[in-house]
DNA sequence: GTATTTCGTGTCCAAATAACACTTATTTGA
DNA sequence: TCAAATAAGTGTTATTTGGACACGAAATAC
């Protein structure tokens, strides 16, 4: 059958919101870009559609590319369409927020891309739209996980409780009360107390914790209100 | 300076959910498709996003066209970027979800796609991923409503709580206690009570409200809970 | 062995939630 | 005109959840 003939084709682009957390502070994952226009300006991880690849096979592609990482976390923001948006020619771009666990990225994999872990406070300027993309990913990210255990997915497979603690006074950047803070993830059942501690971040020692993985997957839908008063911090 | 010439181009396309509510039911505006191929099979109100025009603003001239209303509540759902989802020819679809005051809605403007309101029930099979389309809109629709006061687009101006309270049942499907439910809306402090009654759809008669703006506008994004336990409702 | 650090926990009060039933207004028809 | 029928509107109580708050325990360093 013929194709749709008279309508107008146009590129459409992945670009990868990559997220990490040091144990300190949240982080984003940006790069130099390789191709005019605003080459080697700061940007976020992209790159076109390919013709028989779906968009999320292109968003997990194009994740790996940079990262060497795969089966991580990563879902579908939105599609960025302004017709000005890219000043060569339109680009459709879609933006894919991830979440990675900041130390199972290797630095060699990608000397191509000069990518750099920046803290969200001092992020250079990026080229584009792309401020604006990660603007709505942090936005999303902070709204789902006041509702959601989606934070898990940048920790390690063992965690602390003073490092989830740490990591959601990092997305929120606001303090939250350790007594409630605990009885409140605990509570949940998600997690499953181990036999070690961690000895290096302090003389005590916290003992470390591990997603229940059958519980994780139940619940990851659930509403748990992970974030008290959310209305304060999310807007 | 010259384009990003090695790189394939795709068709993108708008296609809306349109829900609307009858007093009684949620209902989806469906058309007869009009063109090939599944000419005249039932498909969702679409079209190809033009050179010149942002994304959204082909959502709505393409929803205007079909059922002459601006000013919609509107919302990206999601693109829809299977290779094979279009047997034609690829083409990546931006799914737009719509709310409207289905008495607003004005039958004649669209002769031209036959178009009907759907009982969510007995909707007929649609063209290509649509069914998904609708599935992923009902459920974003769910999880919005159970946080943030957006049934509200689907009602006319002034309303009655039980056609509020009635429009929840039919969303969720299920039965909401009255008087939780009243307290619930109201105290949210976005309905004004009205002097006038409904007096058609009881013998009592029922008082109008209408929204209070400007709180609306200030209380959109704040998470007020009107479904309770909405975990068991969503998915 | 004393000082320092940070982990881990428990209580109380306030607020929100969920279950529950009766009274009121109005119309209709006996 | 009175009784019955219908749907609207409202209040109480028990339970759960949420948020504010402070101290003892474990380990190390000096």
């Amino acid at each position: 059958m013929s194709k749709y003939s008279k309508q107008t084709r146009f590129l459409v682009a992945i670009d990868c919101i990559i997220f990490g957390f040091d144990g300190e502070n949240l982080r984003l994952l940006l790069i130099h870009r390789g191709m005019e226009p605003e080459k080697n300006k700061w940007s976020l991880m992209g790159g076109f559609v390919q013709p028989d690849e779906s968009t999320d096979d292109a968003a997990a592609r194009i994740l790996k590319q940079l990262t060497g990482m795969e089966g991580v976390y990563m879902e579908q923001l939105r599609a960025f369409g302004d017709p000005k948006r890219d000043p060569i020619e339109r680009v459709i771009s879609l933006g894919y927020s991830a979440l990675v666990d900041i130390h199972k990225y290797k630095e060699q994999l990608s000397d191509e891309f000069q990518p750099e872990w920046f803290l969200l406070k001092d992020m250079p300027d990026l080229i584009f739209d792309h401020q604006e993309m990660v603007q709505a990913a942090l936005k999303n990210l902070r709204y789902k996980a006041a509702l959601h255990p989606i934070l898990f997915e940048l920790l390690p497979e063992k965690f602390t409780l003073p490092q989830l603690q740490s990591l959601y006074t990092g997305v929120y950047d606001a303090e939250f009360d350790k007594r409630n803070f605990s009885r409140k993830v605990l509570s949940t059942g998600l997690l499953i107390r181990q036999k070690e501690k961690d000895k290096e971040n302090s003389k005590k020692g916290a003992f470390y914790y591990i997603l229940d993985k059958s519980k994780y997957k139940d619940k990851f839908q659930s509403f748990l209100n992970f974030v008290p008063n959310p209305d304060n911090f999310l807007f």
